[in-house]
DNA sequence: CGGCGGGATGAATACTCTTC
DNA sequence: GAAGAGTATTCATCCCGCCG
């Protein structure tokens, strides 16, 4: 479309540029003609041009402005590059030099004359250059067509090994799978042998160490570096337990040693035996770990014990856990031995939960993950006394299991609303033990009524005489008397010629029924106290006083009901809580007791004979009968009979409100679901676990007072949780 | 009541051997 | 060669029970 060689007539352009020689019609048609090296400027075909030249370039003109207003420059240039049509209406042909680019807009003539060749020599080139295009277009497309058919050829030999290719890669793909099968079998077995070997490896080394200290006559507890054995440690640790100080355990081994005739390498320094001693912790820590990891794995229950104490002026805080065993029964662990600033449920509880994070983080594997919230979660009871911040602190187990059991329990959104009830259901069990503790107030409080009303005198709640001489006998004539009364001397004396056992038990030593054990004992071997006492205790005035009170019929009642509640009611029930296959035995045994005391209340010449209330246990009581006969060989008064009725009545309120749970309209009292019965299997009817570990504490404040409470704690979690065995 | 022995602690320091 | 683990030694201090 330029104005180049080949062009063959005026663009619109070109038309509109014959303008600018002058302002007329005439001069532009002059122009054209110039141009177009026409000389004739007369006749018919100049007015043809000239008409045509004007209307030609008003219509460019009007074109150009609707353009303008409305810019596009491919319009614009289209239109000012396109041919006019004036060679066509003049009847010739023409060629024209070509006018500059025409983006600028500036439509410029070239300033230079245009050469217009003549018109055959113009014709002839342009044939010949596209007849030459035209035979090496021909060319060019023969050999392509040939290419195409050789690609072709290619392309279907190409196909079919494709296809090929493609049958073998499945055949070898399936060789593939089944060479990677054998491959994991074989590392499966690799990593067998490979065990195997590094066992039998260790196992070489330790004989052939044992070869080696059979020649040389000396065992070595401790490696090239000096590192004592895993045994060693072993050792000393035991040692520990057993009692042995840190600065004695080495000699202890090498005596040991010298006894069996083994001579041995070293025995570690007290201060090894420290290191080792703190060390323990994490040992002890990583056997409830393990052992409560794996019985949650499992999907165990468990009950959580707790309680919490003061020695010397600290305040301590002890958790344990419950585990049903196999037959019966349940498996303790202790855990958790905490100094606490005060005894709140909140701090009990923050305690709780930094005890069991650092005892996750020791666990193996999936352990460390949430290992208190997985606690909790399988945390199914609690066994504590009936403190009121015992009670809050319950309540906050509660409440947090019930938070973290949806995020636990694996597929918790897809379980029924029963199935989620039933998993977070909860129960709270108290300490049967205290149970038998508190009945000593009631007992008491029912004495002094009664002697009020026998001698009209002023006593004490609490404080019935017949307490302080039950304190009195303890104190002068106790297994932890000091030893200058000569009179407690003389009963020792004869009692151990004439009696297995009938020593006093210290009072401050303290069991929960020690009152009652105290006033059997104390019956029994009345006559031979005061006989002492008249024979050696001289003027001493409290002896005195001592013996005349025994001699009292009113004390002597006194101590023959004391004496009676110990061996039917107290001690029973003692054995029952110690040795329940499952806290929902209580059922029975409350009832029958309940029974027993309103049939007694009734009745009360059945409480002088010789049947308990829970028959079942008599048997497990040793020296029951002989204790029994003694407190029956004396004839029952009608005195006795009234302080019975009142004693029955206080009594049958006492168990009926701490056995709410487990008699008529109570919580278990009717069918209990198996599933409740086995959420319940790791559930104890006492405390006495946590409290026997606060007495294993007391004996170390008392032993060492310096210990830290880090070795406390480590002392009694590898003696209570039996760690090293 | 005071002296003494036993048991425990923390802190400072030293030595040997291995690992990096 | 430095750093660290394991072991050992020493000293001052504390608290309890025993004994005179």
């Amino acid at each position: 479309m330029s104005d180049g060689v080949e062009d063959a007539d005026f663009t619109v352009r070109r038309l509109l540029e014959l303008k600018k020689v002058g302002p007329t019609v005439k001069e532009w048609t002059l122009e054209c003609f110039r141009v177009c090296g026409i000389n004739d400027c007369k006749g018919a075909r100049w007015i043809r041009c000239r008409r045509f030249v004007e209307r030609e370039i008003a219509k460019a003109e009007t074109k150009l402005r609707n353009i303008r207003r409305r810019p596009s420059q491919t319009d614009e240039l289209y239109y000012l590059n396109s041919y006019c049509g004036l060679a066509a209406h003049l009847g010739i042909s023409l060629s024209l030099t070509p006018l500059p680019p025409p983006f600028l807009i500036t439509l410029l003539i070239p300033a230079h004359s245009v050469s217009i060749p003549s018109k055959s020599t113009v014709s002839c080139e342009t044939c010949q250059i596209k007849s030459r295009k035209i035979k090496n277009i021909s060319r060019r497309l023969k050999r392509a067509q040939t290419n195409l058919r050789s690609h072709k050829l290619c392309l279907i030999s190409q196909s079919k090994s494709a296809n090929r290719l493609a049958r073998s890669n499945k055949r070898l793909s399936k060789e593939n799978h089944r060479l990677r099968d054998r491959v994991a079998r074989l590392s499966e077995r690799y990593t067998v042998v490979e065990r195997n070997f590094r066992f039998l490896e260790n196992a070489n080394e330790v004989a052939q160490e044992n070869l080696a200290e059979a020649h040389s006559g000396i065992v070595n507890l401790s490696d090239d570096r000096g590192v004592f054995s895993p045994d060693t440690v072993r050792t000393v640790m035991e040692l520990s337990d057993y009692g042995v100080a840190d600065e004695r355990v080495g000699g202890v081994i090498e005596s040991v040693c010298r006894l069996v005739g083994v001579q041995i390498d070293k025995v570690p320094s007290p201060s090894t035996v420290r290191n080792i001693s703190l060390s323990s912790l994490t040992v002890a820590k990583m056997h409830v770990s393990e052992r409560l990891g794996d019985a949650i794995d499992a999907g165990e229950y468990i009950c959580l014990l707790s309680d919490e104490t003061n020695k010397k002026g600290n305040k301590y805080q002890l958790f344990g856990a419950g585990l049903a065993k196999g037959d019966g029964g349940q498996d303790v662990m202790v855990f958790g031995l905490t100094q606490v600033a005060d005894k709140t449920a909140k701090t009990a509880f923050d305690v709780l939960r930094e005890r069991l994070d650092s005892l996750g983080g020791l666990g193996r594997g999936s352990e460390i993950d949430q290992f208190t919230d997985r606690f909790l979660a399988a945390t199914t009871c609690t066994m504590s006394d009936r403190a009121s911040t015992q009670l809050k602190f319950n309540a906050m187990i509660a409440d947090y299991r019930a938070s973290v059991l949806p995020k636990i329990t694996a597929g918790w959104d897809k379980m029924t609303s029963e199935e989620q009830e039933r998993t977070l259901e909860f129960h709270e069990f108290y300490c049967q033990l205290h149970t038998i503790a508190n009945l000593t107030n009631v007992v008491l409080e029912i004495l002094a009524e009664h002697e009020r009303i026998v001698t009209g005198k002023e006593v004490p709640d609490l404080s019935p005489t017949v307490f302080a001489v039950v304190k009195e006998v303890a104190r002068l004539f106790g297994d932890r008397s000091a030893g200058m009364h000569g009179c407690a001397l003389e009963f020792k004396a004869w009692s151990k010629q004439n009696l297995s056992d009938c020593s006093f038990p210290s009072f401050l030593g303290h069991r929960f029924n020690v009152v009652f054990l105290l006033a059997a004992r104390i019956f029994s071997q009345k006559q031979k106290l005061v006989q002492i006492i008249d024979e050696c205790g001289g003027s001493k005035v409290e002896l005195v006083k001592l013996a005349e009170l025994l001699r009292l019929p009113l004390i002597s009642e006194h101590l023959q009901i004391l004496g009676m509640i110990d061996q039917l009611v107290t001690g029973p029930l003692w054995r029952v809580a110690e040795n329940l296959k499952h806290v929902l035995e209580t059922r029975s045994h409350a009832s029958l007791l309940l029974s027993w005391v309103g049939h007694c209340k009734g009745d009360p010449i059945s409480f002088f004979s010789r049947v308990s209330p829970v028959p079942s246990l008599q048997t497990i009581a040793a020296g029951t009968e002989e204790m029994l006969g003694k407190l029956l060989s004396v004839a029952t008064s009608e005195s006795s009979l009234e302080a019975t009725v009142l004693l029955m009545e206080a009594m049958e309120r006492y168990f009926k409100c701490l056995f709410v749970d487990f008699i008529d309209g109570g919580k278990y009292s009717g069918e209990v679901s198996e599933d409740t019965v086995e959420r319940t299997q790791c559930a104890l009817g006492h405390n006495r676990h946590i409290e026997s570990a606060f007495g294993f504490v007391d004996r170390l404040h008392t032993h060492s007072p310096n210990m830290i409470v880090p070795r406390r704690l480590a002392k009694l979690m590898i003696s209570k949780n039996h760690t090293t065995r």
